[in-house]
DNA sequence: ACATAAATTTACGTTAACGTCAACTTTAGC
DNA sequence: GCTAAAGTTGACGTTAACGTAAATTTATGT
């Protein structure tokens, strides 16, 4: 009884259950089956959260997916894996923090042209 | 003699000349013309590198106009019109800062998951 | 002037990320 | 037990954002 539907969990995030299976195809999702029927579970949802999160980042399903699968708790404990995946972390937080100064740069000109924008319509108050 | 060539400018940003008349077909860019030839100003170098930056974003290139166009100088000063622009203005920004918020929340889950990975590399360390 | 390098248009090809049937099976409420 | 709703697997369609190749014109260095 646990577990949601792929109607309920495409609701709650509002995409359609196509999506889901496209993302399943990809290895981003791994659904238990009752039958034939996909079954949702908690870990599919975070992991479902984190791929729409992504993709408003503009990452590809790819790069979520290589992102994601470095959160899962399914780690190893082997040294060199370890080391790699430290790696990895670095690597992608270089390309956040680039995306972090991309926002902070274009809300800063967003702030200007307002700016701008309200100083033309005081004008117009005054004048017209 | 002023103005860069399209292979020019397109090597300053690391992308293709096919992608300068893309964004050309698209609206973001009209280069003046020697003859055939395209010469691109520093206005369209200004708006090729919006044009890249809202795509490391996310945003489409219909997007990426839409924002470009908002901040072109050539805003009228018709009162309805700077209205309006204020409101897209209000908009666009409630997008940025939901994907400031992504950025965020990314960073600190990697922040968590490299935590982790030390802490297993330490054990590694002392047990051998 | 002439070869070479760069630019142009036209047009078809490609990849990602789903949308949209169709045809069929399964599940759930009454 | 039966019907309607939900789910499943193909398989083909679509849009965005270019890539790529061909055929032709235009600059440029010597």
């Amino acid at each position: 009884m646990s577990g949601y539907s792929i109607k309920n969990l495409a609701g709650q995030f509002g995409v359609t259950p196509r999506a889901l299976r496209f993302y399943e195809d990809k290895g981003l999702l791994s659904p238990a089956r009752r039958g034939q029927t996909r079954i949702y579970s908690e870990r599919d949802k975070t992991r479902l959260l984190l791929t729409l999160r992504g993709k408003r980042l503009g990452f590809s399903l790819e790069e979520c997916k290589e992102i994601i699968d470095m959160y899962d708790p399914s780690q190893s404990n082997d040294t060199r894996q370890l080391v790699r995946l430290c790696q990895k972390i670095t690597e992608h937080r270089r390309a956040l923090l680039e995306k972090m100064k991309d926002v902070e740069a274009t809300l800063k000109t967003m702030d200007e042209v307002e700016q701008n924008c309200l100083d033309k319509l005081l004008k117009n108050v005054a004048q017209g």
